[in-house]
RNA sequence: GCCCCGGUGGUGAAAUUGGUAGACACGCAGGACUUAAAAUCCUGUUGGCAGCAAUGUCAGUAACGGUUCAACUCCGUUCCGGGGCACCA
């Protein structure tokens, strides 16, 4: 593809379109210093409402940690080292030529150290390595290289590394320690080396138990030999100085002796990293940059804005680099030649709020006036998987305007609501590919021009059944069988010996366009006009029925899943004002879930009920329909409904609570439709409540009632508690914690009088079978509970 | 693998944050109106058992265990689903 990609556009090791083969390469990029702000990032978080979830991914991402960095001298020559102590810790505190630094948060564990391990990428892997091991290690970091970031996190029951052949020698007890190398280490944190205490953390008790690396026990009875144990509150032993010392104690203790020696320091430490700042991309800003002699000089305040150039084509540029490279007019200037790389979509989303404020503005970006008049965004809605990525640059980048004086706030957000996401429901074909390497036999010749696709439960019966494992090549015979029987065009006998063992088969599982899928049946025809028949050959394995089935996953909506669905045509048939509501009453917002309209009709028909409060279904014998709204004086029973209305859309509204809200709503339209209500007074109250939830409906009956004005200016209702007070109340009593029965209270009933009132009640004393009453629980405006 | 969130009827969900589990809807079943359809209305709808019935009774909020007079709610372990893991934004 000759371009770069993200990790998402990696599968298995290979480009998602088209599977190309991707290469890891370093290139120079532009990163924003936002490790700067780390702890800034993390003490505002104290000043907004963000849910709790929201700030502990933030925190757990920003991943302060407080530790000490400490060297290792290296002796990686052959001869027999260990003999007496280094004199280590005499010398200033430098990373000389071959000083291992390891970062740690656990310096009280130093005497259990058993060895050190280096990031693959480790800047010293090569000078220490010994002649011994060159091979070995050389085989390793090829192996490495193979493997993602993620793959090397993720996998971590695989264990795997190389001995360098080198030793570090630890400072305080000159004990040798092996060196070595280990995908689990990554490079880009801390110092890219760590120093492993197998007793008392388990991804290094399982690697020294799968190296037979011998393992020191300092946390005696703590350590069972069976897993490591992470404690602070170990005693600890054989640990010369810290012998009898609390681990939690011990921590401060080693550090500075540590200092002391001069063979480290204190330092804090963050999991963040600088955020990349540059794109291979043609759709982003340009950076206004142009290198003079390999330096980047920022192009004078004139020549600003640096605009993209027209395109004719969008691809690659050379060596990775962006469209932009190719455009050699463009990019020459008598300077130099200009950056090629653009900006992030977040150059731009970190701080667009701020443009609304003051959109006409053309001497800046927003006036300070106006940025103090608006203040921060009250409420912003988005969803947590912004966590890390924008809502974490916007806090940034509103930090870093702040600090040059233009805006006067710190923090771009007061309010963070988390909408969950309306997940798409993707649907996956299954298809076969297989390669044949040599004698291709006629046959063979035309099928690969084919794609073989499988239906869903016909695959995973045949993956069950293990009758052929599609990776594996000691299974192609079996392949061949079953598809021979599945597919006309394959004939077994067409295959020979040769082709079966030169052959090799994988399935791929390929999104394909919800639109042309069935609940899970492919409208196969459809499927083969689908990007401009690209799967016009396409032979497909059906179930006995016939029918084509695809797999399926709930998930993000996404173009390159193409399982994104359009609200138009909902729209157009039930209208706006519905669709708003339906996807209110769905569930909570913070709530994620797959779309599905089965429910809309309920919405449809409550909005439908609402409109028969206001006219009559029947038509007269002109065409019109008649107004059965009216100006009668409210009855108290209707005045409650309102009012319960009120109080309810009141409090859902600012809790968020939309679909209990749209809940109310029904409640209410029911009661007063049952209670024949049609007075205006309740009516046009009603409408202004419901104006926020489904604007255009509201509107026009309002307009019908003849009220003045737009119903958006009509001041909000104000609740009366006096009609909703009650007399009395329903308590539910329960023995020994199970419901058994209810009493009829008054509002204002002590527990006392509650008490008697409900140890004469028959229903409950034939439960308490003359038991003595332990106790008895009264909580005011709840319930009753009768322990015996 | 790590971090965060979630799991309640056939379905979407509710439960005043520890106090009557299933509000409000969808769907389904039966009925009314209609020549018929649409629309609308009524009744039923967590499961088991008993009963002609009203009803009674036991169980039940992913699984198991714990705290409590009382647990969907709090704690622990496990399983499953979703989001994120640094170039999708």
């Amino acid at each position: 593809l000759g371009t770069v990609l993200a990790n998402d556009e990696v599968v298995n090791g290979v480009s998602e379109r088209g599977g190309h083969p991707v290469e890891k390469k370093k290139m120079r990029q532009w990163y924003l210093r936002i490790t700067a702000y780390a702890d800034r990032l993390l003490q505002g978080l104290d000043t907004v409402d963000f849910s709790d979830a929201m700030k502990e991914m933030q925190k757990n991402w920003i991943g302060k940690s407080e530790g000490c960095e400490m060297q290792f001298a290296v002796d990686s020559g052959q001869e027999a080292v260990g003999n007496g102590k280094l004199a280590v810790g005499s010398g200033q505190w430098a990373v000389s030529g071959s000083n291992i630094v390891v970062y740690t948060t656990r310096p009280d564990t130093i005497f259990g150290v058993d060895f050190l391990v280096l990031a693959p990428e480790h800047a010293l892997v090569a000078n220490i390595t010994t002649e011994a091991q060159k091979q070995a290690v050389a085989d390793y970091l090829t192996y490495v290289k193979s493997r993602s970031d993620r793959e090397r996190q993720a996998e971590v029951k695989q264990i795997t590394g190389c001995f360098t052949g080198a030793y570090a020698i630890n400072p305080f007890n000159g004990k040798p320690i092996p060196v070595w190398i280990a995908e689990y280490v990554l490079a880009g944190y801390g110092t890219g080396a760590i120093m492993a205490v197998p007793c008392g953390d388990q991804r290094d008790f399982a690697f020294a138990k799968h190296f037979n690396i011998p393992i020191t026990n300092i946390i005696g009875a703590h350590y069972n030999g069976e897993e490591a144990n992470p404690t602070k509150d170990a005693i600890l032993e054989n640990s010369d100085f810290l012998n009898g010392k609390l681990m939690k104690d011990a921590i401060a203790i080693a550090i500075n002796k540590i200092e002391e020696l001069g063979i480290g320091k204190r330092k804090v430490n963050y999991r963040m990293r600088d955020a990349g700042f540059s794109r291979q991309r043609y759709w982003g800003e340009p950076f206004p940059i142009v290198w003079c002699d390999g330096i980047a000089v920022p192009l004078s305040e004139n020549d600003l804005p640096l605009e993209l150039p027209y395109a004719e084509k969008y691809s690659p540029g050379p060596n990775g680099e962006g469209p932009l490279g190719n455009m050699e007019q463009w990019l020459q200037t008598p300077e130099g030649r200009r950056e090629t790389s653009t900006m992030p979509g977040y150059a731009g989303s970190s701080w667009y709020f701020l443009r609304y404020m003051d959109p006409n503005n053309t001497e800046t970006f927003c006036d300070r006036k106006a940025s103090d008049y608006w203040g921060q965004v009250d409420v912003y809605v988005g969803g947590t998987e912004h966590a890390v990525g924008h809502l974490l640059y916007s806090r940034m980048w509103t930090k870093v305007l702040y600090d040059l004086g233009y805006i006067g706030f710190e923090e771009p957000f007061k309010k963070l609501v988390n909408q969950g996401m309306i997940q798409g429901s993707s649907r996956f074909v299954y298809l076969v590919k297989y390669s044949f390497n040599q004698s291709r036999t006629k046959i063979i010749d035309t099928l690969t021009e084919y794609q073989v696709f499988i239906s869903n439960d016909k695959y995973n019966k045949l993956v069950a059944e293990d009758s052929f494992t599609f990776t594996d090549k000691d299974e192609s015979a079996k392949l061949v069988k079953a598809l021979a029987s599945l597919i006309p065009e394959f004939k077994e006998d067409d295959f020979t010996e040769d082709d079966i063992n030169n052959s090799g088969y994988a399935t791929y599982r390929l999104p394909v366009d919800v639109q042309l899928v069935d609940g899970f049946e492919l409208q196969t025809e459809e499927f083969k006009k689908w990007k401009n028949g690209a799967y016009a050959n396409a032979i497909f394995i059906r179930e006995e029925d016939g029918r084509f089935l695809c797999d399926w996953e709930v998930e993000k909506m996404s173009k390159s899943k193409y399982n994104t669905v359009n609200p138009d045509e909902l729209c157009d048939k039930y209208g706006a004002d519905t669709f708003r509501m339906y996807e209110m009453f769905l569930g909570p917002v913070e709530q994620s879930k797959p779309w599905d309209t089965k429910g809309i009709e309920g919405v449809h028909r409550f909005l439908k009920k609402l409109w028969r409060l206001f006219y009559s279904t029947h038509t007269t014998p002109g065409g019109e329909t008649k107004a059965v709204w009216n100006n009668e004086k409210p009855t108290d029973a209707q005045y409650k409904i309102l009012h319960k209305t009120i109080k309810k859309i009141e409090q859902d509204t600012a809790n968020f609570s939309y679909n209990t809200a749209v809940a109310a709503f029904m409640i209410s339209v029911n009661e007063l439709t049952d209670a024949k209500c049609h007075s205006k007074e309740i009516l046009s109250q009603l409408l202004i409540l419901l104006s926020p939830y489904a604007p255009h409906i509201a509107e026009e009956l309002w307009a019908a009632l003849g009220c003045e004005g737009s119903i958006l200016d009509a001041a909000y209702p104000t609740l009366e508690e006096k009609y909703l007070v009650e007399a009395s109340k329903e308590y539910p009593v329960s023995i020994n914690g199970k419901m058994r029965s209810s009493i009829t209270l008054a509002t204002e009933v002590t527990e006392e009088d509650a008490k008697q009132a409900a140890l004469s009640n028959e229903n409950i004393t034939k439960w308490l079978e003359g038991k003595e009453v332990k106790k008895f629980i009264f909580v005011k405006g709840r319930m009753i509970n009768i322990v015996v």
